[in-house]
DNA sequence: CATGCCTTGTGAATACTGTAACATAACTAT
DNA sequence: ATAGTTATGTTACAGTATTCACAAGGCATG
């Protein structure tokens, strides 16, 4: 276990290895080799075994990895364990979708509330999950400190509210915002959801392989 | 000029190359230079200079960049131009969400139809595209060539769905589920959007965080 | 119109990431 | 038990990516 500084790569690896286990778990496997879930995730054997080693040692020899094992690794590597309290600005359409849909519980996360500034969502409950006025998001983190902040609000008021959450000691926002949030003296981690750089970014591979079928 | 081979890390810039000369050209900054743009986007000069370099030259030395042109070029190369067509696959919470919130217009992209099963939404239009029942969509594929399929289905339903795109000849599919899809002798192009990876690697960074201010 | 100032594009140097190879040790079957 | 097989963790290597440094050339001002 040498956890000294860790590369960007490794950890953007590790939510798709603990995917994987649990796929695998799901499945019935209760052991597995580098090589076989290189094999199954398009990835070199190396690669697995170095990337698991920056953590420590997971696996055995002559065996391999233990799949529940190894997935209990990950998740407490990944701080799943620790029970962060999250609260979500902005219930419009995506924002509701996040709520409905998008399992916090499964992740170790604890929603705790939701705001916006819309009277009719105000007071009403959303997947079990209060939603308060906006007015009262900054005392709220005053008084009960939360970890995440899941910021969907439109555009127009992504700024001031990533900025007032960060005077708040919040902790980190998950942003959802096509704003590029500019923190830059303060401790707040942001962690970008960018819809737009992903469709371009599929726009951009099928137009090099549009341009490689001939078509120019 | 030399598109050879260019490595995913530029392609992945580029969209937030574009985001950034837009808000620039929005705010009337008619040029710029490599190193006030690196500063404004955390870049190094070199690299925002060699990036550029794998496409053309853009630039003009004494200059600059001109941004309206340069902004242009990153449309272009990217496919913003190309005017491709998409479909949306499950108008649940989330593709609802899109439908309604995420211009695909404004990156060039033009959302022909929705299709989901509910009896409730098949013949009603949302954000003026229409929703079709998903036993249409085969046929539909093939009448009417689509480039791109957004998948916001259930879990349970997204391998299947995916195969019967790819089969029809879809182009690409942009990927809203936390599958992994697995279309391999295909030739159908797969972008992710998986929102639990971007969540736990938030997770991560403010585990490592905490373990850093002393709370071990 | 010429001089000095900028800023590009690029080739070379450095740093980083991923792959290969191997010594070591646990497991399995006889 | 023992021999053979398997698969790890790690060290050494190869391949990428990023940064540095500079020659070349346009811009702007007097």
């Amino acid at each position: 276990m040498k956890r000294s500084k860790i590369s960007a790569n490794v950890i953007r690896r590790l939510p798709r290895y603990l995917r994987k286990l649990d796929d695998l778990a799901y499945h019935g496997v209760e052991r597995i080799s580098s090589g076989e879930l290189g094999k199954q995730m398009s990835l070199t054997p190396s690669q697995i075994r170095q990337d698991f080693s920056c953590f420590g040692e997971f696996g055995q020899q002559g065996y391999g990895y233990n799949v529940e094992a190894l997935r209990d690794e990950i998740a407490t590597i990944l701080g799943m364990k620790r029970g962060y309290s999250a609260i979500l600005v902005g219930v419009g359409n995506l924002g509701h979708a996040l709520m409905e849909n998008f399992g916090f519980a499964a992740y170790g996360f604890h929603l705790k509330a939701a705001f916006d500034v819309r009277p009719d969502l105000v007071g009403t409950e959303v997947a079990g999950v209060s939603i308060y006025h906006a007015d009262q998001l900054a005392a709220y983190l005053r008084e009960d400190s939360v970890d995440i902040a899941v910021l969907a609000v439109p555009r127009r008021f992504a700024a001031q509210v990533a900025r007032m959450l960060s005077e708040n000691g919040i902790g980190a926002i998950w942003n959802f915002t096509n704003l590029e949030l500019d923190l830059d003296n303060s401790k707040t981690l942001v962690e970008n959801i960018h819809f737009s750089d992903s469709l371009l970014t599929l726009s951009y591979y099928l137009t090099e392989a549009r341009e490689e079928d001939g078509e120019a």
